[in-house]
Order: C-alpha cells, then sequence, then structure tokens
DNA sequence: GCGACAG
DNA sequence: ATCTTGTCGC
C-alpha cells in the first residue's frame, strides 16, 4: 500500500474514502470484538490488537508489531500515523474479530474520515471510534449515572454520542467507524466497559504495546 | 486574526 | 503521545 506523504495528499485520500462509510448496522452481535491501540517512544512505535470473545471479555488473540513514525501528528490527520502499523498487526492475528474498536473519532471528524472509519473501511470490518477527549463538536454534559449520554454535535450534523461509562466518571466519546449504527456504537461501548471507564478492548490493547515497547 | 486541536 | 508528586479512595 501507498501511503501519502503531505497532508495535502492526506486530505485528499480522505476526501476520496470518506463516501464509503457506512452509518448503519450489519448482521447479529459480534463474536470477537478486537481493541486497537498505538504506544510511542521517540520515532520507535508498537501498534498492537486484542481480541477478546464478546460473551465473557476473555483473550482469545493478539498481536503485537513495532514500527517507525512516517507521518507527524496532526489533528485530523491523526489516522495516517497510526493506520499502516495497526493493519500491520492485524494481518498478524489467526482470527477474524467482527468489530474493531479504536483509540480515538470515527464520524467525530471535521471531513467525517476519522481514525475508526479510516480502519474501518479499509479492511471492511465493522468500526467503532471510542475517544478519551473531544475533538470537534458541541454537547451536554451527560448525566452522571453510568449509561448516560449525550448528543455530539457538528454543524447541526448528530457526529457521535458523549457517554458515561461508570457512575462519576469522565465521559467518553463515541462515534460510528463504519457499519454500525451510532445506538449500537454506544450499546457496544457500555458492555464492554463493566467495570472500568475504558473498554477492556482498550485497555488490553494498551498495556501490550506499552509492554512492547 | 485568535484559539483549539483524537493520539 | 509525553513531561510529572502527591494524594484520596476502595
Amino acid at each position: 500500500m501507498n501511503w501519502p506523504t503531505t497532508a495535502a495528499e492526506a486530505i485528499a485520500v480522505q476526501e476520496e474514502l470518506r463516501e464509503q462509510v457506512d452509518r448503519s448496522d450489519h448482521g447479529r452481535a459480534p463474536r470477537f470484538v478486537a481493541g486497537l491501540d498505538v504506544q510511542y517512544d521517540g520515532d520507535r512505535l508498537a501498534a498492537a490488537v486484542v481480541v477478546l470473545e464478546w460473551a465473557t471479555l476473555a483473550e482469545v488473540d493478539r498481536a503485537v508489531v513495532p514500527g517507525t513514525t512516517k507521518f507527524p501528528y496532526v489533528p485530523g490527520l491523526f489516522a495516517f500515523r497510526e493506520v499502516p502499523a495497526l493493519l500491520d498487526a492485524l494481518e498478524q492475528l489467526t482470527s477474524t474479530p467482527d468489530l474493531l474498536v479504536c483509540d480515538g473519532q470515527g464520524v467525530a471528524h471535521p471531513r467525517r474520515f476519522g481514525l475508526a472509519s479510516h480502519v474501518g473501511v479499509l479492511t471492511g470490518i465493522p468500526a467503532i471510534g471510542v475517544a478519551k477527549t473531544a475533538f470537534v463538536g458541541t454537547h451536554a454534559d451527560p448525566a452522571s449515572a453510568r449509561g448516560s449520554t449525550a448528543e455530539l454535535v457538528l454543524d447541526g450534523e448528530v457526529v457521535g454520542a458523549v457517554v458515561r461509562t461508570q457512575d462519576g466518571v469522565k465521559p467518553l466519546y463515541v462515534s460510528v467507524g463504519h457499519r454500525v449504527s451510532l445506538p449500537t456504537a454506544i450499546s457496544h461501548t457500555l458492555h464492554l466497559s463493566p467495570r472500568y471507564r475504558l473498554p477492556e478492548t482498550t485497555r488490553a490493547a494498551d498495556r501490550l504495546c506499552r509492554d512492547a515497547l
């Protein structure tokens, strides 16, 4: 695969691929869910993917690959920094997940094509974005109880939801990546976060690439 | 113009 | 992402 080098090229790629994003549901509840994350140390990086069984959240597969940064962090072009390494890691899996949980935004993005949408479109696998902080949009503060949500609005369009995964803790920013509806993305996020603020998928992937560096 | 800005 | 101490709470 050939990756863009300049911001202009990267934006052109996003404008092209954004048309393929599907914001609707497909199929039944997932059986295997993957968490994706990347860790950095200077120019070196480690990309990790951990697959959990949906029903038990027990780990069934994992892959972590080393790499080097080939694109700077630019708000709005974040995916070009992580996607190449994440695709490498996905190829190393012996199983095929049917839901990808990405550490960042999906369509809650200036051009509606954040990391989760990028990974989803390139793999064809349903994907959702679960970010720890806001990137774009305005929203009300969701009620303090676990499960409470608030719409994330950008240019008059609902691009995601602010979701409280635990009582009284900072909410997460959930958005559609690809082939999953927003209500389903919210439901999935809550299922994957039975005890902590972050989904178990994200926690597992974060641990793996952190240890790998 | 100024500030904000996923990881 | 990373730089960084102590502190409150289970």
